[in-house]
Formats: C-alpha cells, structure tokens, sequence
DNA sequence: TCTGGGGTCCTAGGACCC
DNA sequence: TCTGGGGTCCTAGGACCC
C-alpha cells in the first residue's frame, strides 16, 4: 500500500558493462584496455568496455565483423563463463539487498529499488553514492545508479549516468522539476520498451525523442502501440504503472537451445543434442520443484543462409500425459517429436526444447503415483551424483559420447570465483 | 568461412459453443 | 439465390527485455 501524493522513487542499480567488469577483476592488465566479452559459440559481442565501445564496436555484432578493429586495436576478446559472472552477480546483488529493504532483481547485472519508503527528507543521492563505493570496493564491479519517479525514468536516469563522463556514477532525475530539456535527449530507441519496431514507427509519425513522444495524445498511443506503449508514455510523464516485483515468482517456462559448434547433418547427432537439451532442461525444473505440461522443441539450419533450398525451420508442441520433471519420460517424448520433425538433406545449425505449462510438483499426485515415485527417486540420485562428481558424470545413454555438436568457447577464463585451483592462484 | 540464449507479455485469429 | 452473431478460450507469433 502507498500513501496517496506521497512521491515515489525508483532507483535502477545497473553494473557497467558487466561481463567485461567481470573479467577484469580477476585480470588487472585488462583495465583501461579495450575488452570484450562474446555470446555463446564464440559468435557475437554482448559486452564491451568503454574503450571499446570508443572504437566503434557494437552491441550485438558479430565477432567476424568486428575482427578487423580487434586486431588493429589490440582488443582483448573473451568467450563468455556464466559460472564467473553468475557468482559476480551474487556478491552484487547481496550488498543491493542489504542496502536496500525493497529490491527486484531484474537481470543479472540489474536491480530497481523502491525508495520512497526510507526516510523522509533524506539524502538519495549521498546514499547510493555510498552504496556504490561500497560495492566497488569489495567487489571491483563498478555501477551505475539512476533514480526517477517511476521505472522508466530511473532507467532514463541510469542512461545519462552511463552517457555523462562527468556525472560521478549517480543521478537523480526528479530533483528536475521541467524534464523538457533533458528528455529532449533521449532518442525514442533508447526508451526503455521501445524496440526496433516500434522506434521505427514513432520516428516515422515524427516523434524523434522522449520528451515528444511524451507530448503524444494517449489515445494515438493505444491505438498505435499497445497498452505498453501507453503505459511507457505515462511513466516518462512520472506517472507509475509498473510496481517493483518479487523475486520469488514461479517462472512460466524453461528453454534450454543452443547453436551447434559444427552444421550438423545426421538425426543420430540432433539426437544427442535434443536429447543433452532436454536433460539440462528437466534437471533445471527439478531444481526449482517444478513440473511440466508441454515440450516445444524445435531445430533449423543457419537462417542468414540466403539460398531457401537450403533452408529448413520447423517445431513441435508435445502435450504431456501428466505433469513431469522426469528425465527419461521427458526425453521419450521429445525424441519421438524430433523424428516427426527431422529432415534428411540439411545442414543443421541449431536446435532448442522449451519447457511451458510449469506448476509446483504436487506431492499428492494420485494417478501414476507409484510409477512417479519410482522415477523421482531415480532423478534425486541423478541429480545427487550430477552435483557431487561434476556436470554430466551420469547422463543418458542418447546424448551419446562424441558430442560433434558441442559449442565453441575457445576463449574462456577461468571460474576464478568457484574452483579451488583458481581461488588459490588469486590469492598468491 | 564466421551471426547467442533465456525470458515475459500482448494480441490477432481460429476453434468452439449456444 | 438465400448461409447469424456474439461470447470465451486457446495458441502461435510477434514485440520487448537483458
């Protein structure tokens, strides 16, 4: 409950370019060097330092585009380790939590804050500058801090940090009463909710910027857009409509894809991909107690392929006779869905399973519960040797041993914050 | 040659019913 | 020849996010 007029503040921690922060943490001759971190398989830049960003490298770029800059300029390029940045994130987020009683943790490398709750007539600014201090210095990441009125403006706000050399790493936007000049800044792609598509619409009804977009008649807007599009122009006008939310909710899917390392052709290879996937996707529903109602596994060739004989996409949505996390039932299932599917003559590039209709396991399941029980069992054991002996020490026979399919990730540091080795190479 | 992965929400349109 | 209308529910696809 909120009191009514009482003005609300969001704030939006946000660590800066974090992947590339984490890597330098633990490899001090990266700082003040151009550095880059790349999506799984090796293929496209997701996160970039500011002197790399300064050479013109882009979000989302694929590596073999930028190369020729990389080389020039000496970048240093790393494969992307989500066990290192899962672990930075933790240490982050854990000094947010205590900073701040009302916290949602939005990605892994952001939070928003709901603050209006602290006391009144405090010092927002002096505090988040000093929560930031604190998270530099015992965790090395550096971060950026917006606070606005709603959601959307303290993301603004996070957005001029970022953009602002002299701004020192904090800004406050509702100390600025008449938001018109700074608004005016804001290009409509970098609002938060307005992508690709729609940036393009709003630029082509002339509405080039945030403080335009803001002037736009409410109605135009619904119609145009879409209630979010309405609800992204009322929060830039400080009107809330998005709630901090809580970080326990159940998730509604689980999806488990990767690109291949190699073009596969064979079905024995897509087997023991699908059937790798689908393993790591039951194992992470178990994980979180939860069980399934649907499979939806899809797989195609390389899409940028411009030859359309070449190209194949096609998927397959596979109702479960009950809700499950068994691996084996699951992997049956979506075995016979992949030989539905499969065509001989292509050269596969990828393959992906999607776990919908989640609910919380049901201890009182009545029909199968004997048979459920049996499987259960087996699974705790699976998942208890999985955990003690290391990833994959037991898996299913169909993922087979060869692996042809497996990622690229030639450029990895080490988990220098989860294995033993590379904790004790840190601290000599 | 080489182009990521994992989520959420909204909406249009089809299926079905009376 | 003439072939309703309105409601609900579900799903696929599209848009967005990091």
């Amino acid at each position: 409950m909120y009191i009514k007029n009482k003005k609300r503040m969001f704030a939006l921690a946000d660590c800066n370019s974090f992947y590339a922060s984490c890597e330098r943490v633990f490899n001090p001759k990266l700082k003040n060097k151009p550095v880059v971190v790349l999506s799984n398989n090796d293929g496209c830049i997701v996160a970039r330092t500011n002197e790399a960003k300064a050479l013109g490298i882009k979000m989302g770029e694929p590596l073999f585009k930028a190369q020729k800059t990389i080389k020039k300029y000496n970048v240093k390029v790393f494969s992307s380790n989500y066990a290192l940045y899962g672990s930075m994130s933790n240490r982050v987020m854990k000094i947010l939590e205590q900073s701040f009683p009302n916290i949602e943790i939005y990605s892994i490398d952001e939070a928003f804050m709901e603050i209006s709750s602290l006391k009144k007539n405090y010092n927002y600014y002096k505090y988040a500058i000093n929560v930031r201090e604190i998270i530099l210095k015992w965790t090395g990441i550096p971060i950026s801090i917006g606070i606005g009125e709603t959601k959307t403006l303290a993301k603004i706000a996070n957005y001029i940090v970022k953009n602002n050399s002299k701004i020192n790493g904090v800004f406050d936007i509702t100390k600025i009463k008449n938001k018109k000049k700074i608004l005016e800044q804001i290009k409509v792609e970098e609002i938060w909710g307005i992508g690709n598509k729609i940036s393009k619409l709003l630029i082509k009804n002339n509405i080039k910027n945030a403080y335009e977009f803001t002037q736009k008649d409410n109605r135009w807007v619904r119609k145009n857009i879409n209630i979010l599009g309405l609800k992204t122009k009322m929060e830039l006008n400080g009107i809330p409509c998005y709630e901090l939310e809580n970080n326990f909710k159940l998730r509604k899917s689980c999806c488990v894809s990767r690109s291949f390392g190699k073009k596969i052709k064979s079905l024995k290879d897509i087997t023991e991909a699908v059937s790798a996937y689908i393993t790591r996707a039951a194992e992470k529903i178990r994980n979180e107690k939860l069980v399934s109602n649907n499979i939806n596994l899809y797989i195609r060739t390389n899409p940028f392929n411009k030859n359309p004989k070449e190209y194949y996409a096609n998927s397959i949505s596979i109702s479960l006779d009950y809700p499950t996390n068994d691996t084996i039932t699951l992997n049956k299932k979506t075995l016979i869905g992949l030989n539905k599917i499969f065509r001989k003559g292509y050269l596969y590039q990828k393959a992906g399973v999607i776990l919908s209709g989640l609910e919380a396991e049901n201890k009182d399941f009545h029909l199968f519960k004997e048979d459920n029980e049996r499987k259960k069992t087996l699974m705790s054991a699976f998942d208890y040797i999985n955990q003690r002996y290391g990833k994959n020490s037991l898996h299913i026979a169909s993922e087979g041993i060869e692996k042809r399919w497996l990622m690229k990730r030639s450029r990895c540091s080490s988990n220098f914050t989860t294995s033993l080795k590379d904790l004790l190479i840190v601290k000599c």
